[in-house]
DNA sequence: GCGATCTCTTTAAACGTTTCAACCCACCAC
DNA sequence: GTGGTGGGTTGAAACGTTTAAAGAGATCGC
């Protein structure tokens, strides 16, 4: 800028003018400066624009496992409505350890990032702590986290759990059981805590998952998916044997060979609301507490089938 | 960090050297200040400190498509690398368009990133000209860019190629086809290139998408398994009908309700050595123009069986 | 008692922006 | 001619660090 400003004859006050227009500036000073940034090939740096402004439009992602396509999908919307805003996006990867998860919060904090947004939450993280005291704005998807000063953005999921064992019970199942993610978990409590709701609204309890069930609700379509492979290389097959049901619906999930009877969320469209939603708070110059709902439906399709004769 | 020096009654210099032990600072002194950035919770601003030292610590990765698996695993695990050397990454997204592409890398260049690595380049773009003229260190995965500033990371396509169509013909096929993703291409000429030589070599010509050919090679496993599913929605079947083979092995090609044969990249260790190749040349302050080769293997799946009778 | 040495600490200048206040000059009203 | 107005420009302070250079006491050898 400096450089800018000696080849241009003026002062780098004016450069940052005609940089921004906020002050007027002559239409002839206006061009030379023009033409020296051109042949200096000079770009604003933005880190020193950051300091000066205290605000590095910088987003913080926060996800647990990038190749879920779900937190893949959530991710890259963020990305896209942020570039629209002009904000870079930092991403932390937390491999579903709250020890990691606070490690890369720090560095987050330490970037002066604007604002934050965690596409799922990992289990027994005490996330937010930090953020909020800063004051910086923080939204959750997927986990309805009752904090007044985090935003949420969920599915209602005990409507969609009515709709999963309403559908499960129609076909003669009783024996139900639910399925999460192995090592850590993700989605907390809230999604089998809505199951065993709406088990107990028809009288039944949750089954096992080693007590031979004949149906089983997963946390999510990579669940589902993993549960089937299981399932079919032990030699049982989907549905004849189990049915399955996960939870998102991606891509792969509507392929014909895999037809996977799932919980509909609207990725694209959760991404892009977590971002509009921090990025308003970043602009109303504080947190926020929306919290909204998206839509959810049950998609059927061929991994659920009439319970196994003898089961009801 | 004036507040803490103010509080435990040293300068700021002080307080930068026990943060970062370059001078010598007296056990108690240390302790005091400490003991200030403990209650006040402290955190540098490493926004200030990239300024003064003209580093940010900050990775770019621009990204075709992120929820094409074998992308998103590598910008995965450059995160997981880079985060290991305290560098934390941008990640931006180009839509295979190359003006977005150019928008997001002058962004990046705003930014100032330490360095830069492409997952995938975009077809038509020239990508890393303002990169490469400030001195910033640029990685390419997956396309063979010859450019002595640019580092890359490839497999042997033609070996690669090779082994495909060796295992094709031995099936009995002889009209082979390549099918891209469609829009605007990714991996550039590279593959469907080496598909025509491997063909070459036997006296074989390729046979277009559109000629009923009864092999296809895809350009990544995301295309060959939306081919599957076209086939197998327009009511003919793979492999009877249709033999199909992919290029990355993405975790569901490997589900036996897919079981894509396939060519397999190890996603983890590109991603890695990507990382580690953009953090040395950083570290060694210029550009890198290595070239490794990764392993790629043909792993023969269910995907692809033998030519239709009367086809040879 | 005096300089040298050593350990610890501080002062102040950078890093590259933004922005407030001041300045200059021309024009205008009176 | 004086004061106001307003467009165009600039000086300089600030943002929060790092670090070279200088300073301040001790300790020590002699």
């Amino acid at each position: 800028m400096h450089d800018v400003a000696r080849r241009s004859g003026v002062s780098v006050a004016t450069v940052s003018n005609v940089l921004h227009g906020k002050a007027p500036v002559a239409a002839q000073t206006r061009l030379r400066v023009l033409e020296a940034i051109d042949e200096l090939g000079y770009r604003r740096n933005e880190v020193a624009r950051s300091l000066r402004l205290r605000a590095t439009n910088t987003l913080g992602v926060v996800i647990p496992d990038a190749l879920n396509p779900f937190h893949a999908s959530i991710a890259l919307q963020v990305e896209r409505r942020a570039h629209r805003d002009g904000f870079a996006v930092l991403v932390a990867e937390t491999e579903n350890d709250p020890a990691t998860e606070a490690d890369q919060v720090r560095a987050l904090v330490g970037r002066r990032v604007d604002g934050v947004i965690f596409p799922a939450v990992t289990e027994g993280s005490a996330i937010p702590a930090e953020l909020l005291d800063r004051g910086i704005p923080v939204v959750v998807v997927s986990f309805d986290l009752r904090d007044s000063r985090v935003g949420t953005i969920n599915i209602d999921e005990s409507a969609a759990m009515e709709d999963v064992v309403s559908h499960l019970t129609l076909l003669g199942h009783s024996r139900i059981a639910f399925a999460s993610s192995g090592q850590r978990e993700e989605s907390i409590e809230t999604r089998p805590a809505a199951l065993r709701a709406a088990l107990a609204r028809r009288g039944l309890a949750e089954t096992g998952l080693d007590a031979d069930p004949t149906a089983v609700c997963c946390t999510n379509d990579v669940v589902a998916i993993d549960l089937i492979e299981r399932v079919e290389r032990s030699g049982r097959s989907v549905p004849h044997d189990l049915s399955v049901v996960g939870f998102d619906d991606i891509p792969i999930a509507s392929h014909p060979r895999i037809d996977l009877t799932t919980v509909r969320q609207d990725a694209e469209q959760m991404g892009r609301m977590a971002a509009e939603m921090v990025l308003a708070a970043i602009a109303a110059g504080g947190h926020t507490a929306e919290r909204v709902t998206a839509p959810a439906r049950l998609v059927v399709r061929g991994s659920t089938g009439p319970a196994r004769a003898g089961d009801a």
